[in-house]
This record gives C-alpha cells, structure tokens and sequence, in this order.
DNA sequence: AACTCGGGGTT
DNA sequence: AACCCAGAGTT
C-alpha cells in the first residue's frame, strides 16, 4: 500500500484491511475482486492485484503449512509486486537481512549527502544510490533495522523534498549539501539562533 | 529510457 | 497549477 502513497493516507487503510484479510491465507482463499474491492480509493490497483498473485504464490504448496514470505531480497525480488524497494524493506525489517533499500526519502538523503551535483530520475543516479546505500550499511546485520529505518526516517521527517531542516539532522556534518545551504545567508538565518551563545 | 498507473494532500 | 508520495511493471 505504501508503494507511491503516502503513510498518513494508508494507516487507517491498512489497519481496516488486515481486519478484513489477517493473514496470506486469507488473500490467497478469496477472489481477487474482493481484494481489489478492500483497495477502493487507494488507487494503483495493480497492487492489490499483485498482492493477490503473491498471496496465491506464496500459499500454494501445503494447505496448512504456515505462508511465511521469502527472507533474501533476491527471492523477494521475483515476487509480483515486490521491486527492488519492497524487497529490501521486508528482508531488512521482517528478517534482520544485512540488505539495504533505497525507497524516494532514502535516495533524497543519500544524494544530497553524497552525491549533491548529481541530477534526480537518471538510472546512473539510481544505481550509483543503491551503491551507496550498500556500501554504508552497518557491518553487523544487527544493527542494519535501526540504519535503514532511520535513513527513510530523515527522509520523511528532517531531509523532506521542499525543506531541508539541516540544523536538525545529525548528517549535517558529513552532508554534501547541507553545508552548502547552511553557510548560504539566508538559509543561515534558520540556524542562528543556535549560534547565539 | 520513457510511460503508465491514482488519489489526495501540500506548496 | 505543480509537486509529492515507504514503486513496480510494461513497452
């Protein structure tokens, strides 16, 4: 659900829909125009669709055996409806894989961290950030949950697309950017009253 | 690499 | 009126 729409718009969603559908199984046993019906209003209805597909996938051997999703990003990653994003977020998040994701928030950070000259939407772009978000994962995969959680988190909170709170973000002093915008005049105005003293 | 799929809030 | 959103699949 979250894919391309915003979490404020699929909380409630999401919560009415797993009354409707707790489990795999429950999605896999109905029709798929009843999940399609669950995802009214949401839009990108392909979604529900794939969903549904993955559902069935996933459940198909053994009635009764427990439908668990694949735990590699690579195996995730052939599922329908499962990209590249979605597969690192439940490899990462669900499994503690050391995997890393790259979804519109983390690929905003990582740029303007690393790569500030470089232009948005250009697939060298996307691939030099999927680079970058692997070579800077934690060594121990145990740590990797709370650094790609906290990567979409300055994305979505601190680093958003129209305003870059950089007195607050604790990548200011490594960041490609914001070192640039803080030293900016007017950008500076937001960070003085943490000069005063 | 470019297009398409959606609806709703924010700027 | 544009832009933006926890992207993915198809052409």
């Amino acid at each position: 659900m979250l894919q391309q729409t915003q979490v404020l718009r699929v909380e409630p969603r999401w919560h009415e829909f797993l009354a409707q559908f707790p489990t795999l199984h429950s999605i896999a046993s109905a029709e798929v125009s009843q999940v399609e019906e669950a995802w009214e209003g949401l839009g990108y209805y392909a979604r529900a669709r794939n969903l549904h597909r993955t559902a069935r996938l996933v459940t198909r051997d053994g009635a009764d055996a427990a439908a668990t999703l694949p735990s590699k990003a690579e195996v995730l990653r052939t599922l329908p409806g499962i990209g590249r994003y979605t597969a690192g977020a439940v490899a990462s998040f669900a499994y503690g894989q050391r995997t890393p994701l790259v979804d519109t928030n983390v690929a905003r950070v990582l740029q303007r961290v690393f790569l500030p000259k470089a232009r948005r939407k250009v697939a060298a772009t996307e691939n030099a950030l999927w680079e970058l978000a692997e070579r800077s994962l934690p060594l121990k995969s145990g740590a990797v949950w709370t650094h790609n959680q906290a990567l979409m988190e300055i994305g979505a909170l601190v680093c958003t697309a129209r305003v870059m709170r950089c007195g607050q973000c604790p990548l200011r002093v490594v960041c490609g950017t914001a070192s640039r915008v803080v030293l900016s005049p007017v950008s500076d105005a937001v960070a003085a009253p943490r000069r005063q003293r």
